[in-house]
DNA sequence: TTTAATCGTACCGGTGTTCAC
DNA sequence: GGTGAACACCGGTACGATTAA
């Protein structure tokens, strides 16, 4: 591989006039002549510079690394697709990992990177705030939010309030919630509008809890829970995920979605709109929060000392025929519901 | 950050001796009193070594590049969750990049990783194996093969027989063929099987070509073709993905499956496994695949000189009711036929 | 002279400041 | 003042030199 020394030796300037050429650097000024022949010693030795030593001249790597729970899951690879795409047009890479409650802090503090997204880390955040913020920018992308990090959420109260509204018009009277452990806590918005709309209409909370968030798991705890509980009319799932895989049971069971069960899940995944029947959801602007996340580690490496700033989207509930008893349009293109909640707060303590 | 200069200076050594115990090197010897003397004042520090300056000093940047032609498919974010953890588990972090045609070849030659990982790159390898080989292990997964680059595929023939095999049995007499343009070629083993068989029944291919690999382009494909070639009884998709999108439109035309037209897919996704119908469709071993690729990498990283591996993973055919006109057992486990197509070569041109 | 233990220092490949013509 | 060379960094690694027993 050709380096900035050989392709300087080859112009027969030195490596500091070479550099100043081709990283592009204006200020100083060099003669056309000189730039003339440093570009074509470069092109014909196919010089490329060498990213790890510029990162490590300059302390900035040009990297992001992303931290996500899990990787294999449509929700969380069509956030990174995303993040991808606004990487690349600033000409960042991306170091992409999974995090889990016994990972290495050691390992994440050292990833080679100017700034990191934290995504959905709402067991694991604490530790790796503190050790990620000593390192670069630091910004939460749909999580829980921290005092001392920029952080993009969504705000899902109403979205749920509406859903479960919906389900209630729709006849249903004991609605469950199938989801896994840790989501089932006050912080959670899901779990907490759930409560809170439930708790408004006098009716009880329904939790259907699976270990891991998995679709057989899914399955087959709804299959028992149809026994458990012959009464259930309503289920709202945690994630779309979840939700495909109790529509799977439910219907292993010999029950209908919706006429004897209507079901809503949430993300909005392109899965739920096509499956059958098409399923209830709500839907999360993934791609305008992914843009102020990147907007918000791009402000973070200019002004480190900025204000922190929090961002709360808003989520709407769409309804589709897995929730829609009473009118059986089949082949209508899916009815959609008001947008709701909308909330853009600033400021923070740093 | 403290840096092995400050360590070095606490304890009271040098940087090499400093070096040698943080970065656990055996062969020469070091005192035990120094040795504790070093842990510990790396330990109050809170020293991380510099990934950049190591890898810098050494050649090894200890990352793998993952080359992939999109993010958002759960076949790829189901082999990025793969390769994760198999990098993890080997102390290697990850650099994924979308590679597009129009993709920037010096971008990804300098990427800082010392091998990388080639992922259905069909339309757009060639040049970009000869720029990546330059500067490190190459190994091509569920692509097309290379004469000097290791790789790991599959082997379809068989399986995509079975799948036609199967529908004509189901008494299928005109079967299409779903897909975006590229793929239409012989190389793709999907449309060559495909071809294939159709040719050895005397059957007529019937491809039906949809600008890109979307899900709501092919319902809109799928309406369009139901109408053009009213007689069409089976369609065989080249992707899951594409297969749940001609479902919707099936359905949403008012025809049923797999009565009216039956339908497979390629990849044996999750949301295959639990849509209704489940689709019958070729199932793909993405873990062993992504094993051998990583396994593949390792050793050329390794041993450079070693001679070019290629291997070929049989891949199975799986029947679910999306094509089972015949025996309808609605709450039957998936039914499953029998794995074909076997071949492991080695060697190659290096 | 050998051997254990440690040090000094030239790298790796850039960046950016200082200084000379 | 316009050009460009010299050189000290960034933070590690690794090899030869050095010391003491």
């Amino acid at each position: 591989m050709a380096t900035l020394a050989d392709i300087a030796a080859k112009a027969g300037v030195s490596k500091a006039t070479a550099s100043r050429v081709l990283s592009g650097k204006t200020g100083v000024p060099v003669s056309p002549e000189t730039v003339a022949r440093i570009r074509q010693a470069a092109a014909e030795a196919g010089y490329t510079p060498n990213r790890l030593a510029a990162a490590l001249a300059t302390g900035r790597t040009n990297m992001i690394a992303v931290l996500l729970p899990v990787l294999d899951r449509p929700y969380y690879s069509a956030i990174i697709g995303h993040i991808e795409r606004l990487a690349r047009a600033d000409g960042y890479e991306l170091l992409i990992t999974c995090v889990r409650p016994g990972s290495d802090l050691r390992r994440l503090a050292a990833l080679p990177a100017d700034g990191c997204i934290l995504c959905e880390l709402y067991g694991v955040g604490e530790p790796i705030i503190a050790a990620m913020q000593k390192r670069g920018a630091v910004v939460g992308l749909s999580g829980q939010t921290h005092s001392t990090m920029d952080s993009v959420v969504f705000d899902m109260d109403s979205a749920v309030a509406d859903a479960i509204g919906h389900m209630v018009e729709q006849g249903c009277r004991r609605i469950g919630y199938l989801t896994v452990p840790p989501t089932i806590r006050p912080e959670y918005p899901r779990w907490h509008g759930y409560q809170k709309v439930l708790g408004e209409r006098g009716m009880e909370p329904l939790p259907l809890l699976i270990d891991a968030e998995r679709r057989n798991l899914a399955r087959d705890r709804i299959i028992e829970a149809l026994e458990q509980y012959p009464d259930m009319d309503g289920l709202f799932c945690h994630t779309d995920h979840l939700a495909l895989g109790a529509m799977r049971g439910i219907v292993d069971s010999g029950r209908r979605v919706p006429e004897d069960i209507t079901v809503a899940g949430c993300d909005n995944t392109e899965e739920g709109e096509f499956c059958e029947p098409p399923l209830s959801t709500i839907s999360l602007p993934l791609g305008p929060m992914c843009e102020h996340a990147w907007r918000l580690i791009r402000r973070r490496l200019c002004e480190p000392e900025a204000p922190v700033e929090h961002l709360s989207l808003p989520a709407t509930f769409v309804v589709r025929r897995s929730t829609l008893r009473h009118s059986h349009q089949t082949h209508a293109p899916s009815a959609q519901r008001a947008l709701t909640g909308t909330n853009h707060s600033k400021g923070g303590t740093p």
